[in-house]
DNA sequence: AACGGCTATACATAGACGGG
DNA sequence: CCCGTCTATGTATAGCCGTT
């Protein structure tokens, strides 16, 4: 297993030494410590981001078990990736009543973050989640092809059909969180499940910031969730 | 990217066909969907966990950023995971206040999964999880030599000192679950870093599970995740 | 400075098997 | 049933570029 696989990067350094031809081409390996370098890094994150929720997506759909991921870039900026949601798994582990209170104290932000004039740099991540769909693409189905930066309501209206536009008030819910249940269904039509299933995951996905989360933060600066991209 | 790949299995079956000489070998590709088969589910399971684990270690290691990942199997067994540790990262998300006292409540249930009677089962998951050290294995650390079923804490309280021990008053963290403070560092002795972070990390994972929470769970279960394993 | 795409390669893991 | 191990192979992604 840890059988300390010597990858061919460090067989023969053709890389490292001075005869530069055309530099790396390929994965290279890399030691896993923080990486100095601020623009490899954020790339490096934002891949890696990608690639988790991704492996979390897989993992839900294949085992039909709940997971739910969060990410504080070292910026501040939180990422969120949950099914059925991710309020619903973090309320298995807190008890549900009260990240449901503190949710609905919070919605109005939360819910602005979708429409409101943070939206645009919200959206950005919102996309980048977007791979999550690719096998989806694969199918042909490509939201991407509808372009960008507000198409997102579109699609999702589009989908649920509006019923649960107007109710914020009540459980606290929006109609951006309701449960998927992956993994009730019957198992006839299994590609189209599937599709479905990661079409509305895509649109579960929940994208938050606050700023600079710096050590202690205010106990409730949850509120300046909205304080994002701009 | 999304190229659609296809795999050598698609390109010729040779394995699919009825001159069975050897079976499959190698890894086979998947479609992403739900795993009827129960055991083979579980196995897939198992090991995607892990993988993710993993990849949330090394993201949070590479990028200084914080990661929280919650897994909740289809037979209601909670794993957790985070940096600096799964409760600080969930508190960005709800505002810590409110975290905190029901991790303060819950703490003696909690602690029982480390000391208590369940703790064999539950060091299953932690060995688990021990994956996430094999770098450090490959450094020559090998947690895994000193044996299983209680080295935990023998190693936890070899770590810490036991200078937190009985601190569970207060503010209602114990001490496998302090910070780890990735990122803080000087980044001088690189890899001796990396080694003592992935160290502490792995004393930090936290591993809870409570009983078939299907559907509508009492607002309380919180205090039934004691029960576990056995 | 973030994002999409390319290429070669490091890494994860499906399937099969063995032990407890 | 649960977990570790082995092999072959599918997949994620590091480094680099071109766009936006």
């Amino acid at each position: 297993m840890a059988k300390t696989k010597i990858p061919k990067s460090e067989i023969a350094d053709d890389n490292n030494t001075s005869d530069g031809k055309k530099g790396s081409k390929g994965r290279r390996r890399i030691e896993i410590k923080r990486i100095e370098e601020k623009n490899k890094r954020h790339v490096t994150f934002s891949k890696r981001k990608k690639g988790i929720f991704n492996k979390a997506a897989e993992l839900s759909v294949l085992s039909g078990a709940e997971i739910a991921t969060m990410v504080v870039s070292s910026n501040g900026k939180v990422f969120c990736f949950g099914t059925p949601n991710y309020d619903t798994v973090i309320n298995r582990y807190l008890g549900h009543h009260t990240a449901s209170l503190l949710a609905a104290a919070g919605q109005p932000d939360h819910r602005a973050l979708l429409h409101g004039k943070t939206m645009r740099s919200s959206n950005k991540q919102v996309e980048n989640y977007v791979e999550a769909t690719r096998h989806l693409e694969a199918e042909k189905i490509s939201f991407k092809g509808e372009e960008n930066n507000n198409n997102i309501n579109f699609v999702i209206n589009n989908n649920y059909n509006s019923d649960y536009e107007g109710r914020e008030g009540g459980c606290g819910y929006g109609w951006w969180e309701r449960p998927i249940t992956i993994g009730t269904m019957s198992s006839l039509e299994e590609l189209e499940e599937y599709k479905a299933a990661l079409y509305k995951l895509k649109h579960n996905v929940e994208v938050r910031t606050n700023q600079m989360i710096r050590g202690s933060a205010p106990s409730n600066y949850y509120s300046s969730l909205l304080v994002m991209g701009d």
